[in-house]
DNA sequence: TTACGCATTTTTGTCATACAATACAGGATT
DNA sequence: AATCCTGTATTGTATGACAAAAATGCGTAA
């Protein structure tokens, strides 16, 4: 007993395809849902599940009123759609905490890869970044955007477009604590004084440093981030 | 200039903090949409949107003509609702190289966590893994079954969930793929011997080795999954 | 020409209603 | 108790309606 398909799951996996293979172009207005419940010969029912289902995977994006606007997933879509659901996950403490030390891990991993195997133009974009960390130290607003560049670089290196939406991400979903955090030029200093000693344990080539360098300095941050808990 | 909510919005909203909270409980099904849209004052026909905009973000499970059932989500929900788009980013060869780079990457990190914290718990169930491997050499599906099993101790050891669902996920999206293989007892013992080499690479405390003998294994693996492109 | 403002037409969000097909629950039958 | 039967409840889909907002087209001003 197969359980039979609805229309809207028919129209939405067609809809998805012509995404996909760019029949409909990227960022361009769907269509109205009348002319599209006469090309499928559906309901104006019909075809607004199908939409709504396609909003909620991040193919479509859907202000109130509005045409929804064609969106070609790419990777960074696939963490956006999680993005709700992570939400709820990261409210508890615990939540947060796992988030955060899985975030810890994998930068471990990718520091570590960069002091391996870093080029000469991964060592200029992180050496620039460091710069404008150091510029920023005075001013709270602007350090929080330089620290994250910081950090972004290692995301980069790799030249995998998974770790970069990751990075997005992960910014993202921490931000709310993150903002949370006491800031002061003294605390800001003593971050920049830790981007700058991983970033000389790189240009040494010592992986092993630069690793336990980092777990330290983001370990450091988690201890700000947990107090903003129990307040 | 605010956009103003849909009602959908506003009742998914609820409905999500309901689910939660576990007012409504795990795995229990969902009111009738009649009852729902006067609790909520709103018609079926929003009723409806937002049973499939939770539906879509992983909250609900909805088979056609039944009553849709709650699933409070967890991380693997999370990337099980990004299954649809990373599905459709792997049908180029480009995708399923990116997303298997990124498995490789973070397994590495893994298999190196392993051998420098592994604690007596989990080398005793890697040997346990290792040992259904080898009794399944003769096996094509069973071998299958146990060299993943294999991999997702890995996943395990740092003993956050994130990494376990993301080994659910990456099987899954890499299945297809997978399967393809072509698959004989003198593969299967090979690939024994990788993990037993791994294994013991582990036992030793070794983790540069064991990382690169890793490394190694699964770019072995991926020469085979590439062939299964040009045919 | 370009830019702006306004009136007209579409389109979206929401509701109500309808009906067929299917699931479900309760009773009758074995 | 397990099985079948039947009536009711529920879902999937269609149609029509209407207010509010957006898109469109057009005439006028700069």
């Amino acid at each position: 007993m197969v359980d039979q398909e609805r229309a809207a799951d028919v129209i939405a996996r067609d809809l998805e395809r012509r995404i996909i293979t760019g029949e409909l172009p990227d960022n361009s207005p769907l269509p109205a849902e009348k002319d599209l419940g006469q090309e499928y010969g559906a309901s104006r029912t019909v075809i607004r599940e199908v939409i709504t289902a396609l909003t909620n995977r991040g193919m479509l994006e859907n202000r109130p009123r509005f045409r929804p606007v064609v969106k070609k997933p790419g990777f960074d879509a696939a963490f956006n759609t999680v993005g709700s659901i992570v939400q709820h996950l990261i409210n508890a403490q615990e939540g947060v905490e796992t988030l955060f030390q899985s975030r810890v891990f994998l930068e471990r991993a990718l520091v570590r890869e960069a002091a391996i195997r870093a080029q000469s133009s991964d060592i200029r974009e992180l050496r620039a970044a460091l710069q404008a960390n150091k510029e920023a130290i005075d001013s709270s607003e602007d350090f929080y955007k330089t620290d994250i560049e910081f950090h972004r670089v290692f995301y980069a290196i790799p030249g995998n477009p998974i770790f970069t939406s990751l990075h997005e991400a992960y910014t993202q979903w921490l931000a709310a604590h993150w903002v949370k955090m006491e800031r002061s030029p003294e605390r800001n200093a003593r971050n920049y004084e830790s981007h700058k000693a991983i970033f000389e344990a790189i240009l040494d080539r010592d992986a092993d440093a630069a690793e336990s360098l980092l777990e330290r300095h983001l370990e450091q941050a988690w201890e700000q981030v947990k107090g903003t808990f129990n307040v």
